[in-house]
DNA sequence: TGTTGACTACACCGACCTGTGTAAGTAAAA
DNA sequence: TTTTACTTACACAGGTCGGTGTAGTCAACA
């Protein structure tokens, strides 16, 4: 019952924003009465905090090369652009809607994802790692946004390309076969 | 009047956020009766749109070299991220908040601003500048972003770096000297 | 049978929201 | 002086919001 919520709430929050979406909406669309949601939730902001930390999933290292899994995110990105839920970066929303009171836990997700690109590339090699770290993820961040305002999930491939020079130019050298480097 | 009705929505709106901010407030800050600023905007919806609209600055063309006032864009912009006043980008917010309606005016300011890099690139000129001014495009959207996730104004530095490299890898030289090419 | 726990319906609270209606005040123009 | 335009204070309508209180229903379990 409280992953039914949540899971409402989810869907609600992330498609027509927080401060757009009451708790009696999602009480409403579950089939179940305020009260009971009241009994899991103690109030909204609990509820947001669980929606924005059930969006906080670790990024998942798989034993392809680094190279590949990096570029492979800008692919998946741009089959989330495509899809109808999407509504842009929901930590971003959460700060633009909520304040900065939000900004601690969007600022601990992306920095996970940017640590966990910067542990890839120093197995690439490239030459400054936690720079690059950053810039690929000013790119991500731009493709969300960008795609967002545009309705053009294609700007994930743009984003791609780019990123795709960048590596180039700190001498990453694609699929060396020299995968030897147990991970 | 209408200008100073204007001047504190835009700030309020921007600071606090626009579903955060009622017209009583507005009123109020002003010192004058929520009556007197019905009688300038009918609605809250035509203030909001106003105050877009307001936000929507055309870009600026001096006569330095192309190059440089692409790169001297990051500049300005890490000086917008140091100020107090910086909340994120306010179309990507009045999406977040207000849903697609608002997406519109977004797209138009972006891509105004897009097209001005791309004019300014082929007077570089470069490869493809259609292609680079979008990636340069997402850049400046993920400066943004990551500045405001992050309380950190250096991110503007990363950004800027890495359009100095997309910019190099494109053919662009920097300060040719040769700038005859009247515009 | 009785008890316990979870759920429901529903009214209700106080606060806030956008927007309007009204009567009175004020100052400049006619 | 009279008219006109603008402003004020203030109440209020109609709605939504987050959150609570209460009484009752239902099923599982002892």
């Amino acid at each position: 019952m409280q992953e039914r919520i949540l899971a409402t709430a989810d869907r609600l929050f992330n498609g027509e924003g927080i401060r757009a979406v009451g708790v009696d909406k999602i009480a409403a669309e579950i089939g179940i009465s305020k009260r009971t949601l009241y009994n899991y939730y103690a109030s909204k902001e609990e509820l947001v905090h669980a929606y924005l930390s059930r969006r906080y999933v670790p990024v998942r290292s798989s034993s392809r090369p680094p190279l590949e899994q990096i570029l492979h995110l800008f692919d998946w990105l741009e089959r989330w652009f495509a899809s109808d839920n999407f509504r842009g970066c929901p930590f971003v929303n959460a700060v633009a809607e909520l304040g900065t009171s939000a900004a601690q836990i969007a600022c601990d997700f992306k920095e996970q994802r940017r640590v966990w690109m910067c542990e890839l590339l120093t197995r690439v090699p490239v030459a400054d790692p936690e720079g690059l770290s950053v810039q690929l993820a000013i790119l991500i961040e731009g493709a969300i946004a960008s795609a967002l305002v545009r309705g053009d999930p294609k700007v994930a491939r743009c984003a791609k390309a780019a990123a795709e020079v960048l590596l180039t130019a700190a001498g990453a050298r694609r699929d060396p076969e020299s995968s030897s480097q147990r991970v």
